[in-house]
DNA sequence: CTTCTTGCAAATGGTTTGCATCGAC
DNA sequence: GTCGATGCAAACCATTTGCAAGAAG
């Protein structure tokens, strides 16, 4: 099983705190680790049910607050609305380009950008404790298949894109 | 006037459009551009009926959009919870560095980190449209002040640093 | 009992919208 | 008149929370 190690964290995590592995926990915890993408809260909610899984909207909630606590699942905020999730890869980081164009999430990790990323909060006497760097464009394949209209980039993913366009002049 | 070309911008992205330079929308234009500050869609409203300024949220929020379709304010999810707004300045661009002791906001910009982030662009064959990369840590004072303790890093400020916590084990 | 969980339904809260009215030309 | 603009209040909607009922020990 290639999630043994995050399946520990987790429930060293729910022990640690006097907590429970229940059926719902697992059954989450099951189908996050089941794929690799970025989800969202209720798309996750509607595969379990799909699978004849019972669960509540709430308890997804509150059981991915506690994988995020885990360390096992991150949340990061690509759009303008809700969150995405993924799961994390222990000791693992990366950061995201997200493409107008059909939404895809290509991960990306660059060491020196990184490394400058400390340098500048050594000069600046900050203390980083996390990050998030998001790259919004248009994908390889968007790139083709569409011509990408400048003045259109915005509005392709209602909301996601929005105001992350340079206006060309007319 | 040392917002000639923001001001500029803007009437001509009215213009442009075919839409109005009215009371409401140059006094918002003012109020934001009489202050340097990251600030919320509420407290420009608060700010603004203090002064004795006629304007509704709803025609804030309205403004708001136009700014940034304009060029001329940003805007950037910061924390868990709705957005911050900020005056743009023509051609320039910067990321932020978020404290989660005080909440300040330090802008910085690397060059370095730029061209690094487009040659990753290249390599994946990705046209990036924009990006953000926010960091969030502990400023200067706040590391001097209170000696941060990394369980409570999370609580400080609510909402804002939710979930960018590195957990230590116990 | 005590403590933790769950599901439902209701609350939250920043942001957006519908709609009637207003104002400039 | 014709557009666009405004303000109010209602709608949105992902996420959170209160609460009563349920399991585990």
């Amino acid at each position: 099983m290639p999630n043994r190690r995050e399946a520990e964290l987790f429930q060293a995590y729910l022990r640690r705190h006097g907590l429970k592995f229940t059926p719902e926990r697992r059954d989450l915890f099951d189908e996050i680790f089941k794929r690799h993408e970025h989800f969202e809260a209720d798309e996750l909610l509607f595969r379990m049910k799909q699978r004849g899984r019972k669960i509540s909207r709430a308890t997804i909630y509150r059981g991915l607050e506690l994988l995020i606590a885990a360390g096992v699942v991150g949340r990061v905020r690509v759009g303008d609305e809700g969150f995405l999730y993924e799961r994390l890869h222990a000791g693992e980081h990366h950061d995201h380009m997200i493409c107008l164009g059909c939404a895809k999430i290509i991960e990306f990790f660059e060491p020196k950008i990184e490394e400058l990323q400390d340098r500048v909060c050594a000069k600046a006497g900050f203390r980083a404790v996390s990050h998030s760097h998001h790259i919004r464009g248009f994908c390889r394949d968007c790139r083709k298949s569409k011509a990408v209209d400048p003045e259109l980039e915005s509005a392709r993913i209602p909301g996601l894109a929005a105001r992350a366009v340079v206006e060309t002049e007319s």
